[in-house]
DNA sequence: TTGCACACACGATTCTCGTCGTCTAGGCTC
DNA sequence: GAGCCTAGACGACGAGAATCGTGTGTGCAA
């Protein structure tokens, strides 16, 4: 086990990747105290527990993709599990989330125009068993989008044992 | 303007390095057909153009943020826009989106426990102007999270002037 | 022709990556 | 408690690879 005061290390590590994703570790290594070969097998050890991973995001207009809606979808009793794996496995969907309220689920895609995209919600999504009710939310803006969110945040001390 | 065809390297570009962003350019220059250079240089102007960006993603658990809620709020007639900066402008917020049907805005945000979102959502987000009605969502399980979904998209050949 | 936008070529510098020796913490036996 | 052993993490280092800046060529349009 990491004996305490590690943990620190590899948040300001992810800290300063979610920063500037693409830096070397030689520069990460100056910057949080360690040598190359301790960041870099750190960095592989927090990529490979799936505490970071690193990602290309693709603008979805500039790949064909302009048309960004959300789909909130209330199941059938029973249905939420297998409706989400089937969502997950649509190459249209880019987020599906399981949640609380109203609705018990919310997927977010992206499509080619609004015609493709009701013709995806009322042919493949309305079709699919346990959907009871489903609405289409468009999005008209991204204000914010920021996977770098984690950057200005202080971490209390007394939350080290998260998983 | 590039000449044709040109927007489809680029679109192999950006598909190759969302199937994996950390490859090396030379890798990436054998497997689209260009030299190093070449490579290097659209994807600097990608990411320029803000077609393409690069990201290191933090688990907001192992940040010590497990707790991730969506907000849906209604705002008061003209007052969206003012809402939608002062949300984006709030670090425990991720994502920030304008959008349409019943609520204007919808914002997913990261805390560190359900009290602490309790306390940003009756304090900070209620007493906000321009917030007719809010809701929250509790996100319960992330089932995809693909900010790789570019990744086995077809592109249509007549979409090629999309911003 | 001139200008411009790309692409390629090619060193110099920098980084990556595997390996090795060291240090420390923890557990075990005596 | 002393001595020993093991596991994990760290730093050091060198060979190979990648990056990066610059210079040169080529096609196209004004």
């Amino acid at each position: 086990m990491p004996p305490k005061g590690s943990i620190e290390k590899d948040r300001s590590i992810v800290r300063e990747l979610v920063r500037d994703p693409r830096q070397s570790n030689v520069a990460l290594a100056a910057k949080v105290g360690l040598s190359e070969g301790s960041v870099r097998r750190r960095v592989e050890r927090l990529v490979a527990e799936g505490h970071l991973h690193f990602a290309a995001i693709a603008s979805a207009p500039f790949m064909g993709r302009p048309v960004h809606t959300l789909f909130e979808i209330q199941s059938a009793p029973g249905a939420t599990d297998d409706l989400i794996e089937k969502l997950a496995a649509m190459p249209e969907m880019a987020y599906v989330y399981h949640v609380t309220g109203q609705f018990d689920i919310i997927a977010v895609g992206y499509f080619a125009s609004s015609n493709e995209m009701r013709t995806f919600w009322t042919g493949r999504l309305g079709n699919l068993d346990g959907v009871m009710e489903s609405r289409t939310v468009m999005v008209l803006r991204v204000a914010k989008r920021l996977h770098e969110w984690a950057r200005d945040i202080a971490i209390d001390d007394n939350v080290t044992d998260l998983d």
